[in-house]
RNA sequence: GGCUAGGUGGCAGAGUGGUCAUGCAGCGGCCUGCAAAGCCGUGGACGCCGGUUCGAUUCCGACCCUAGCCU
């Protein structure tokens, strides 16, 4: 479906907007399709692995269907709660919906914070196996009965290059290298030699929208997540939580209910925690979500960067994207 | 006013006559199929004044403050 295109200038053109939870991406990228409407008709690839989940709306600050109607969004919904998610499917799945975009004519804008997504997109991941339940239920168990640092040594051994990036305690990791070789018989290590990723087949317009990197700036980022929240309590969140949990099927051991908020608010219903405790840990969580986000920014490569919740944002934007998609 | 208990870093909370509590938060970072995940690193304190001591957050005294009880 990708075919080889046949010189750089006429390389597709691919826009991402991301930037740290709370910094108003999504509601940018409204106004943008609005902006450029009947110019370049824009659709959105969700870049959220929380918006993945059906039935987690309010709290991932899923678009309403309203806006969903007017603006079309892919990559969202897709999975169950008690489903998985990851990197190497969202490569796929963004790169087969940009495709389909593109064919309609359309302008593809991808936009969301999961960095890890984005970073697989455009530096590529190497041709990995997939996850593998049985075994990784299978190293949980040692884990559990050994520790995860008897594990590391296990891949001292046979894998010393992918142990040596590996803390000893970072079992997801672990398991991880420990799933491939016992899939494969090959180093993960080795496995990621090469990688392949989409960052040669397009032409990129990577814009990321900031708070200002000062104590003020980080105090205003707060204070923007936390009237969020409270927003999202006043709209129904922990009702939303209550009827995952009243599923019977989730537990915290589920991608889906880790999510930032979600797992919070969870242990109201867990583990007795009043609500008022599980916000400010919610709000916590979302605070430490940002900053990680922001570590990948700083180094990411390539990145327009944009001041949050500045004026004339759109216009801005939407030159630079008619411009490029014009040439 | 008296008695008792207690005052430890942003918060919680141990402890000791002379290296380090610890947890949370904060701050910095890592990141190849769970990533809104997982992990690593890190500054900062002993209410105040005086005394004892080679040395006091720790022992002694006064004072201040807090909580409870008593009058």
């Amino acid at each position: 479906m990708r075919d080889a295109p046949p010189s750089r200038d006429v390389l597709p053109l691919l826009v991402v907007l991301t930037g740290p939870t709370g910094t108003g991406k999504s509601a940018l990228a409204l106004q943008l399709a609005e902006q450029l409407q009947g110019r370049l008709p824009l659709e959105i690839i969700s870049v959220d692995s929380a918006q993945v989940y059906r039935g987690m709306d309010i709290g991932t600050a899923k678009p309403d269907a309203a806006q969903r109607s007017r603006l079309p969004h892919h990559l969202i919904d897709i999975r169950d709660p008690a489903g998985s998610y990851s990197a190497g499917e969202f490569v796929r799945d963004a790169l087969a919906a940009a495709d389909e975009i593109r064919a309609r004519g359309h302008q593809p804008l991808l936009v969301g914070g999961t960095m890890l997504y984005l970073h697989a997109l455009y530096e590529g991941l190497a041709v990995l196996p997939q996850a593998d339940a049985a075994l990784r239920r299978e190293l949980d168990e040692q884990a559990q009965a050994s520790g995860w640092p008897a594990l590391h040594a296990e891949l001292a051994r046979l894998d010393p290059r992918a142990a040596a990036r590996i803390a000893p305690a970072d079992g997801q990791r672990i398991q991880r290298a420990l799933e491939v070789w016992r899939a494969t018989g090959v180093p993960i290590s080795e496995w990621q030699r090469r990688t392949q990723g989409a960052r040669e087949r397009y032409r990129w317009l990577r814009f990321a929208l900031l708070p200002e990197d000062s104590p003020a700036g980080r105090a205003a980022l707060r204070a923007r997540l936390s009237a969020r929240l409270s927003g999202m309590l006043a709209a129904g969140l922990l009702q939303e939580v209550e009827r995952l949990y009243a599923r019977g099927d989730l537990t915290e051991q589920h991608a889906s209910v880790r999510a930032v908020g979600y797992r919070q608010l969870w242990r109201v219903f867990s583990a007795g925690a009043t609500p008022l405790e599980a916000q400010q840990a919610a709000l916590t969580a979302t605070a430490q979500l940002a900053k990680r986000q922001l570590t990948w920014l700083r180094r990411a490569p390539d990145l327009i960067r944009l001041e949050a919740c500045s004026v004339g944002l759109a216009e801005a934007v939407g030159t630079q994207i008619l411009a490029a998609a014009g040439a």
